[in-house]
DNA sequence: TAATTACTATACATTCTGTTCGATATTGTT
DNA sequence: AACAATATCGAACAGAATGTATAGTAATTA
């Protein structure tokens, strides 16, 4: 990859931490992004058509460094020998990660900015939950599947909500307890 | 009240419920809204300063519809005397009332402007779940109260989600029924 | 009927959006 | 090291949207 394309980005995602700081998702303007950033208004146009994409990209940013371990060691397991264990260390493992970009995820959380956000990481987790209600890891409950499977989902949402609003208190193996209470 | 308030804002609901039909909400300017529902600039500035002001305004009068009757039945209820029983109807009646508002509720759900229904919807149903905690109708769990809160009021928007989503399929009494399966 | 309040129509300055273009700088490749 | 490709810049621009102001008209209230 241009390693020019890569310091324009880089720029553009940091100039959006920054203004995300002062003022709300909402009324942070392409012009303020350009300004802030001091990319060209053509050199933004030639990556991005709207705020939206340089947000989704930044989020995509994250998840692929949150999820891309997990993955790893997901493939490497045998489904069929998948544990309650196991499955507990992949949880704790994408919290950990999460929080490496604790900062600028909790910048994001502040605003409207977290709708987008939570949006991609519901589609991060939902294969995930997906597989542990498969693999009889979580509790069925006697209602359709697909609700089930958001009800996870949701809960590990919630879950990561509660810990950034309370400043990450907890440690990540505390809060993996909490997600199989909400799911035993 | 004034009759020429409720006409302007009543146009502006319309107007707002047709485009939703044709684009997504984040593409819906100020300007589409007033050649739509045939409101002056100078009027629409005059009652609202944003496109997000007209949507929160829109919940507000779909929950004062929804959550009018459920409160009245509520105060004339001994609380010490709540029961599970007494709880269901209520989620039941919840879920009639947001079905008299189908059409309007499924084309806010369609596009981003969920986000600021769903915000406010977990606002109302937040005491509900509160108090149903605190009577014990609905179980705790090993895990912090705030979350627990957060948990049951986000089982009952992933419902409701589910349900707009499938065409409200099932009759509120079955969902009533969903509702208990996840939080007992 | 009189006073008040809401609405319309128009005009306007300002900001934001999205595109175009030629010049310049950086990059990956040979 | 030289070259071709491409990313960036800066400036300029049209068009759209935002937000405010004002004068006149219509509806409501008291």
């Amino acid at each position: 990859m241009d390693k020019r394309i890569v310091k324009t980005n880089h720029q553009l995602y940091e100039a959006l931490t920054r203004l995300l700081q002062k003022k709300s998702y909402n009324k942070i303007t392409i012009e303020d992004l350009l300004q802030e950033s001091k990319i060209s208004r053509s050199t933004f146009y030639a990556h991005f058509k709207t705020k939206d994409e340089v947000l989704i990209s930044i989020t995509k940013m994250i998840f692929t460094h949150v999820f891309s371990h997990s993955l790893k060691e997901e493939t490497t397991h045998d489904f069929s020998k998948a544990s309650l264990f196991d499955y507990g260390h992949l949880i704790t493992h994408v919290i950990y990660h999460l929080h490496d970009d604790k900062q600028l995820i909790s910048a994001i959380l502040s605003s409207e900015s977290k709708d987008i956000f939570l949006r991609d990481l519901r589609e991060e987790i939902t294969p995930i939950a997906k597989r542990a209600l498969e693999l009889g890891i979580l509790k069925t409950r006697d209602i359709p599947t697909e609700l089930r499977i958001s009800e996870v989902t949701e809960s590990f949402v919630l879950l990561m909500l509660y810990w950034f609003n309370n400043d990450c208190k907890e440690t990540p193996e505390v809060l993996t307890t909490f997600f199989f209470n909400m799911n035993r």
